[in-house]
DNA sequence: TGGCCTATTTATAATAC
DNA sequence: TGTATTATAAATAGGCC
């Protein structure tokens, strides 16, 4: 936003992604601390951002260590209100997975529910 | 962040509270869906506010039903990318108690790396 | 790669309907 | 309570080291 006004498109540069990832991220953190604190809130955001982080040491981890992983995260991020956390090297897919093994009677009634809901 | 400058504060003032909210989120929703869609990464955001949304209706559910209601928007938060979901009317102890259930038997390995990992 | 710097773009607090 | 306006505060893209 600032020298001059980028395309919301992906940006293929590595550098210059990997850049605006962290200055944005950054930003982000930022703007949940804030709202939290303001409106006495809790809440967290989760990134998954494979291109940054010790990928390769998480890699090692068996599947079922992941998927303890992803419970730790949304833990602490519960606890920690408004961190941005870092899922480095889990791909999505798997978070997915480890949901919908806990979504197989999912009641349409909630569902319903939940979207009527939203803001 | 305008007319003037404000104090990082609880907003004790209910109306002023929910238009802060109301506006931020927005705002947050927005910098999520770019930052998702600049960086090639998926991600989501959760608040949980209480204070808005239809709250009444969702503390009808019995609690085995708002655990449940809890994953699926774990799931279509993921589904989303970057979209902005609003928990109402699901305390956070809740949310908090539901993942500790899954939390017994945490590998001090898997909290290092996962710590370690954090850009 | 990681900080700074600063010209601009964005986000938004206060205000008026 | 919602929407629109606008003066300012913040966030940040592109440079430079």
């Amino acid at each position: 936003m600032s020298r001059k006004k980028i395309k919301l498109a992906y940006i293929t540069n590595d550098s210059a992604r990997k850049t605006t990832y962290k200055k944005r991220s950054k930003g982000l953190v930022k703007k949940v601390r804030e709202l939290t604190t303001l409106c006495g809130i809790e809440g967290f955001t989760v990134m998954n951002s494979p291109d940054f982080g010790s990928q390769v040491e998480l890699r090692k981890l068996r599947k079922e260590n992941r998927q303890k992983e992803l419970k730790e995260v949304i833990f602490e991020s519960l606890s920690g209100k408004g961190i941005l956390q870092s899922l480095n090297a889990m791909d999505l897919d798997e978070v997915d997975l480890l949901v919908k093994q806990n979504l197989t009677d999912i009641d349409n009634r909630v569902r319903v529910l939940t979207k009527a809901s939203r803001s």
